[in-house]
This record gives structure tokens, sequence and C-alpha cells, in this order.
DNA sequence: CTCCAGACTGAGAATCAGTATCAGTTGGTC
DNA sequence: GACCAACTGATACTGATTCTCAGTCTGGAG
């Protein structure tokens, strides 16, 4: 999705709760579509120097509620925030147990459609209704595997 | 696996590492075989009065990096453990968005075998070395899905 | 059997990512 | 142009987790 397209997404749901869209919100976008993968809060404000840190959390929780922002904890001590699905793409995350860098990267249509197959009858067996699911791999990132 | 070879297991990885196997660690690890699926710290201490809270928490950070167990993340602010894949059975978590817990389920051999395949092709097509995959299911439980 | 080093423990203090507060600013609406 | 609710930034606070420290346990050397 392009940038202007994911703008006024972001304008039409936080419009839908009687926020708004202000320039620093804009600029956590920004910021956030500017990145490979998911962003720390310290690499948001370290990508905007005009953004204060209790604003972009206070702003990052407001666009997760709205739907636009999704919250990932990957295991290290920071939460990290990217687009919701719908203004990206379904996708995964490589998750770097050294560094903690979070990486994004896709499967095949056809093993995404038989997982997703799998999860469902899965979840039917335990009760459970599904909302979404979530697959991470775990290992080292070229550079740090490089550095060992 | 059954809880004698569980302890022997355990106890061989703790010796390996100079560490003791005390009561208070038989005590949280059979904690863990008992619940369903990872639990948190609280959920320890509350199965097992004897447990004094420092000390879970610390006997749980070595058992973790002897590889005895495993932490959890799962995005409300408590982290989980479970006993490591080698010790049970490779195996995903369904988790309940609402209340937060955490309940194991696997896949049938084919999907996951499928999987696999497809998560190292793609881990080599970012220079990614692979230690582990995680597969999450998130939605309600039925507990809790009943209670809406 | 005794001693000793080093592992272990429990209680409390310290840390620090994340959240709440509050006084002041902004922007849309009538 | 007055009003009101949303927004902002600085700062204080919260709570899960980690650290510290003085005391206890344990296994092996002598």
């Amino acid at each position: 999705m392009i940038e202007i397209e994911v703008d006024e997404e972001v304008a039409a749901l936080l419009r839908r709760a009687d926020q708004r869209y202000t320039t620093g919100r804009r600029r956590v976008v920004a910021a956030l579509q500017a990145g490979e993968g998911p962003l720390t809060i310290t690499q948001i404000l370290a990508q905007d120097d005009d953004l204060s840190q209790s604003s972009v959390y206070r702003n990052l929780t407001i666009l997760e509620e709205v739907g636009a922002v999704t919250r990932i904890v990957t295991g290290d001590d920071f939460s990290r925030y990217e687009l919701a699905e719908h203004l990206t793409e379904h996708h995964h995350h490589l998750i770097c147990s050294d560094c903690g860098d979070v990486i994004d990267f896709s499967l095949e249509e056809s093993v995404e459609k038989s997982l997703d197959a799998a999860l469902h009858r899965a979840a039917k067996v335990a009760g459970f209704t599904v909302q979404a699911h979530r697959l991470d791999l775990l290992g080292s990132c070229g550079a740090c595997a490089a550095a060992q």
C-alpha cells in the first residue's frame, strides 16, 4: 500500500474514534512505514527528534486501539510496533536472539493456506475462537552470525 | 516424557553447568509439569506456598540458561515459563487475548513438516540462521467467548 | 569427621519500560 | 471569538523483574 493510502486509512480509523490525525501521529506512522520491520519506541524517537517520549507512547496506544498499528512483544525488554496488517501485507518475523532486531518475511501462498486451515482445525478442537496467528523465526541475523 | 525422566534430564542439564538440583528447583519443575500450558510466576507461587518469589525468578532464569525451561512472552505484563521442548513435545500456543491464559496445542505432522521446510527456505533468503520457530494463535478461549 | 569454597536462599532495595497526571496548547464548531 | 474536547510534553508514578547481601547448605579434600 502506498504512503498516501496508508495515511488516508489511518485518518479514517482515527476519525471513527473521534481522534485527530495530528502532526505527531503522522510522524509516528511515517517512522513505522520507513522501518523494515517493527520498531521500538527508542528507534522511533531516534528517527525523529521532534517527538516526545510520552506522546509517542500515548499515540502508539491510541493507534493500536484504533486498529492502525500492532504491538509486537519479542522477549527482550522492548515492545515493538508496526503498521497493522491490513495496511501492509500478511507477513512474519525473523527475530534475532542476539541483537533483538526484528525483520519481516513472507511465506508462499500455498504454505500459508494449508497452515491456516490446520490452525482453524486445531482451534476448533480446543473451543477457541481465532482472531489471528503469529509465526516467528528465532535465530541469528546475518550480522550477528558473522560477528561470532 | 514421564516425570522421573524429566527430573533426570533436568538434573543432568544443571550438573553440566555446575548447578545443583535443589528442592526449590525441583518444586518449580514440578509446578511446570503440573500446568496445562506455560505458567506465570504468580501461578507458580500460588501452586506452592513454600517458594519465595525472588528464588523462583532466579531459578527460572537459571533453568532457562541451562536449557531446561523456555520463557514465553505473550503481550500481557507477565512472562510465562514452560519445560523446554526436548522435555515435552513440539507444540504451539493458543493465547486468549481476553484473560491472557495460554493453552498448548499441536499441529498434524504433515503441516508441521511443510511449514518447517518453507521457514528454512525463507530464512536462507534473508541470511538468517534458524534456531526455532514459534507459532501462536490469538483469540478467545472457550470461557471468555462464552462470557461475552 | 571437619573444614571450606562456592552454590543457594529469602527479604528487601533498586531498576526501568511503560503509564498516569496535569497544566497548558490546539483546532474544530457554533 | 468563545467554548470544549482532543492533544501535548514534562514529570511523577507503577509494578514486573533484577540485584544485593548476609546467612545457610552441600559435596569434596584432607
